[in-house]
DNA sequence: AATCCGTCCAACCGCCTCGGC
DNA sequence: GGCCGAGGCGGTTGGACGGAT
């Protein structure tokens, strides 16, 4: 009975919701340290919690950048459409909508669009049966070909070449910056980067530091000039070609470095770590 | 007012892949 | 080549919440 002698004593990790310390602890940590090994992280945050707790925690909820609250039309069409053609790889999907987790557009997916498409395919049933009592036709597509080919239509409505630049852009290499700044964190004294956090009557320490990172002139001279000024604003990848959204990212990187907001931190792993402090986000 | 039920979403679980040893 | 740990991903669960009865 009782553990044997090489038998490892496993830790016991808390469970369940997050509490805000938990948050601010995990959130301070990996601001000042980056989150290098994730085993590590909850031990050095001084966490009750496992590695992949912290890094979903961090990923789904406490990742500067995430865009919260309400999928536009425009989002909902792109998943559509992409899982039409990728089906459920919900992270291939969401690294084509920026500030969204795979796990938010799952859910979405569980909760909402599912229902939409089968209602939809339905819908498309039942007219194929009345088109059958009133022609014999053999040639009509079925019903899930019909809905593919209507998302297909609706994906062309949005200028958005799936097949071709949905799938180059996914060996895309990793978003930088803009992964971290979408739309509601780089627009410009805009009501939509707080809407979610007051309608929640959330505002956590986290995105309050980047309302300031937003307020910083530089920073929000750069954006506003930057390429993601424009088009960005209206979910630029839905608009834009994916390769002109990665063009955008590449500029968007120069202007920053032309502005000096890079060389805040010479020499820090613009891919992986950035600080914060002091009200300003330094890269 | 109470409780029932459906929905939503954060978080967990298990599996797979990859890299280091 | 096998083992092990870490990271990543998709499926699933459970609790909070709101509307209906």
């Amino acid at each position: 009975m009782g553990l044997q002698p090489l038998e490892k004593a496993k830790p016991k990790y808390k469970k369940g919701l997050w509490s805000p310390e938990e948050d601010n602890k995990l959130k301070t940590h990996i601001v000042k340290h980056g989150h290098g090994c994730w085993s590590s992280v909850p031990i050095k945050a001084g966490l009750q919690r496992n590695g992949k707790s912290c890094r979903l925690r961090w990923i789904n909820y406490l990742r500067p950048g995430l865009k919260r609250g309400l999928f536009s039309k425009q989002e909902e069409e792109t998943i559509l459409s992409l899982h039409q053609m990728l089906g459920n790889k919900w992270s291939q999907i969401a690294q084509h909508l920026p500030g969204r987790t795979d796990n938010e557009i799952k859910n979405y997916w569980h909760s909402y669009l599912k229902k939409k498409v089968m209602a939809n395919t339905k819908e498309m049933e039942s007219h194929e049966q009345v088109h059958y009592a009133t022609s014999s036709s053999s040639e009509t597509m079925d019903s899930s070909s019909q809905a593919v080919q209507n998302l297909a239509t609706q994906g062309t409505h949005n200028n958005y070449n799936f097949t071709n630049e949905a799938c180059q852009s996914s060996s895309l290499p990793k978003l930088l910056f803009a992964e971290w700044l979408t739309l509601d964190h780089v627009q410009c004294g805009g009501s939509s980067a707080n809407s979610y956090d007051e309608s929640l009557g959330l505002k956590n320490g986290f995105d309050s530091q980047i309302s300031s990172f937003q307020e910083s002139a530089t920073v929000n001279d750069t954006l506003s000039q930057g390429p993601f000024g424009g088009d960005y604003h209206n979910n630029s990848l839905i608009h834009n070609s994916a390769s002109e959204v990665y063009n955008s990212q590449l500029k968007f990187g120069t202007t920053m470095e032309e502005s000096g907001f890079i060389h805040c931190m010479p020499g820090v792993d613009f891919s992986g770590n950035f600080n914060m402090s002091n009200d300003t986000m330094y890269i």
